[in-house]
DNA sequence: TCAAATCCTTACTTTTTCGTCAAGATTGCG
DNA sequence: CGCAATCTTGACGAAAAAGTAAGGATTTGA
């Protein structure tokens, strides 16, 4: 249970650009150098944030990337979703093992594993917004422990032991 | 953010394991017959959950596997740990930018994104136990969904908007 | 004591992911 | 126009993950 590399490196970009102010833009290369990757990485990766609606561009001399929306109405979730290989929907179908023994007796234990991960994960991301990820560290450190001060205390009967 | 082949596949192979009933233990092929992977590959599944302390062996005919402690006793963080490589902690040392706007302001965005994805995740598993996961999907499915009621609930302040 | 069944270990091949390259298209400016 | 700066796109190469192969080691039982 990992973030790709796509996934962390597109979402830096995506900070460096909610770092701006109005009417600025940054252009491939001044990402590149910031981010320490090469320009043609940089430009894949704005290239798949561009096609899903989050920068837009223009091209020639002054021309550059910047968000298409404020910062503050981009929600994490909505990033990871496009920077990410949707598997989830086909992911039984892929499954190599009997299936009777999973999928049709409808008892299978590990799809719950596997999809009500992802939902946590969703639906923690889909609490912060890009605009928190800017010079901020301490609110979004402080948040995730709220979440996961919730979870400790959840304690739900009947699975622990 | 997805979970691996690995920790998939070792997962499942604990869980075939904690089906059985006392004495009783399987062999490779037996484990590999019911995933539908390879022996070779359950064969190496099985060596890491060996060295790691979940399961023992006994070698020679009627040798086979076996859980080394019961099934309610394990649960599914430590096992995602063993099977999934541990990189968080070497996470800043290989960020490929510019350090001085990361690790040394003390500000960076990125950071508590993903150690507090890590640590929810953790958590969350940290609660569903080995045992919780044979022949009972509502359970399983219930408790992700419990937990997730509680970081929908969470609403952090300052964060949202 | 031998042979068969089983696990153990290392090295290799395949597949997927990650990152690069090079050619093309668009825009602004003199 | 014509050049330079910029983004766009698809194909390619490198690295990591996943999975396979093969030979070795240990135990049981005839
Ligand atoms: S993993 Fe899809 S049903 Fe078991
Ligand atoms: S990612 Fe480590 S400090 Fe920014």
């Amino acid at each position: 249970m990992k973030i790709s590399a796509q996934e962390e490196y597109g979402l830096r970009c995506l900070v460096q650009l909610a770092n701006l102010g109005a009417g600025e833009t940054l252009t491939l290369p001044q990402i590149a150098e910031r981010e320490g990757i090469s320009v043609a990485h940089a430009g894949k990766l704005l290239w798949l944030l561009n096609r899903a609606g989050f920068v837009n561009s223009t091209r020639g001399p002054k021309g550059g990337y910047f968000l298409s929306r404020p910062a503050s109405e981009i929600r994490l979730n909505e990033i990871i979703k496009v920077l990410d290989e949707d598997v989830l929907s086909s992911h039984c179908e892929s499954y190599t093992g009997v299936l009777e023994k999973c999928v049709h007796t409808g008892d299978c234990g590990i799809r719950p594993v596997i999809v009500g991960l992802h939902e946590l994960v969703e639906h923690a991301l889909g609490q912060v917004t890009l605009a928190a990820l800017v010079d901020n560290e301490e609110k979004v450190d402080a948040m995730f422990h709220q979440i996961e001060g919730m979870v400790k205390r959840a304690q739900p009967r009947g699975l622990g032991q």
